[in-house]
DNA sequence: CGCAAGAGCGTACATCGTACGTAGACGAGC
DNA sequence: GCTCGTCTACGTACGATGTACGCTCTTGCG
């Protein structure tokens, strides 16, 4: 997301530090070389590669380093050239999946419609991988908050987005952040429909059918008890589509009328 | 969050079933009884409170099955018999915030007010365990979507809250998906902010320190050198405060402006 | 050509979740 | 009160994971 490059200036800002590249630089790993003297016979953005197409086709937890190592050809132990700790992957991961994220330029000229694109393509990209946002979004407690290439790019996009907003400087970072903030919630949840076997029919016994009627027929949750029983919503995917543009039009909509 | 249980009735219209209990109940741990006929020296609500201690104190990768079991005085296998997985334990876990999540009843008569304050109280509940919001968001993808007695009690005060907005069904669970997502956003970026760690100033070498600067003097992200070059906003905790006032007050706002 | 150091990676370790099975405890029925 | 069946407690062991450590071979520079 790209709160991740936000909080990069974010988190620089509130710990008082005026330039935010030089305080997280040291050990974050887009400030360590990577190995290049030899003609390494792999690299980094192989690796992250990799992992990423493993977690498309299988999930997260099939990411090992042992099962990247095994797709490339390599020993195991080969990838802690390039990188030093499994979180150190993951932050290329979701560098690549932020440059992933770029909406097409030129944007267009009108602020609110260039939001939009950007978060309506920084949420499709995080949706070809509905994995990813549970597993990035947390990672980055344990690492330096710095930016990585795609990371820049992609707050570069949205500062420039909402570069002609009438709003002073701190007010469109809060619209990014807020706007973000809505996004990576929204993904939480669709990734979570998105993956196979949530929700899942299960076989119900009459005795746990049972347990299920009692609980809403106790009288104790009569506002659900109301819901369960009224008929079912529109489709699955278009109805999530339908709820994020409308979420989205709200805050830029809402963003539009707060007295600068 | 209100989504967990929101995602029971959710999960189920968009899978064409009628009534929601029905459908999860088989496989859910609320479905499963607990040990009771031999008086058993512990209970799935000790052992919930013991990793909840873990991981408020030390981080949730503290929270093992084996370190719950020694603070407890139990044998690691002892716990398998209250719960079968470790996510199960995790299911235990976001009930028992959601149910520490309910704002004192009444609530106020003014459906906005009342929405208002169930999404600070929300908030402030996962802020008390920072860890929570990212560890709990995902595991769901391997759960029945079905909800704990916190979960329900949690949503039947949401639907509540907005049972006085002039919007129909549809909208409402809209409001409240939107709200939550934007909650569930903000509570992963700000749990980030409240780790230990997070940004902690990395001492910088020259060589280190050119690396960041020529990024941001490369000319390449002139928005995002713009910002770097600006000073520095308010105070951590106060503008993450205000920024999610201004995002829910947006939100419930142009909620209220939609036509219903 | 020689040498230093960089890339490759095997071995081993600590840690984790949990399958499986044994033993003791407890409650119901007689 | 006694017996029996089953429920609770939990030890042992296994597969899996990330990665520390160190040895070997390769490559580029002087």
């Amino acid at each position: 997301m790209y709160a991740l490059a936000y909080d990069v200036l974010y988190t620089t800002y509130n710990r008082g530090t005026v330039v935010a590249a030089n305080r997280t630089v040291a050990a974050t790993i887009w400030a360590r070389p990577e190995p290049a003297a030899r003609n390494p016979r792999f690299s980094r953005d192989r690796i992250a590669a990799a992992a990423l197409a493993i977690a498309d086709a299988e999930g997260f937890e099939a990411v090992s380093m042992r099962r990247i190592a095994a797709a490339l050809g390599a020993g195991t132990m080969s990838l802690y050239r390039y990188i030093q700790t499994k979180d150190d992957l993951l932050v290329l991961i979701d560098d690549a999946i932020l440059g992933e994220a770029l909406a097409p330029e030129p944007l267009p000229a009108d602020w609110r419609a260039a939001l939009a694109l950007v978060a309506r393509h920084t949420r499709a990209a995080y949706l070809r991988h509905p994995w990813a946002v549970r597993v990035l979004q947390g990672i980055q407690a344990a690492q330096p908050a710095v930016a990585g290439p795609g990371g820049l790019r992609h707050l570069e996009q949205s500062l420039a987005a909402v570069a002609g907003a009438p709003l002073d400087t701190a007010a469109r970072l809060d619209l990014l952040a807020i706007v973000d903030d809505y996004i990576a919630g929204h993904l939480l949840h669709a990734a979570r429909l998105a993956t196979p076997g949530t929700g899942v029919p299960q076989p119900a016994t009459s005795a746990r059918a049972d347990f299920g009627q009692a609980r809403l027929a106790s009288g104790e949750y009569p506002h659900v008890a109301g819901l369960a029983s009224a008929g079912p919503p529109a489709d699955d995917a278009s109805m999530l589509d339908a709820r994020f543009e409308l979420g989205l039009r709200i805050l830029i909509d809402g963003a539009a009328a707060v007295p600068g």
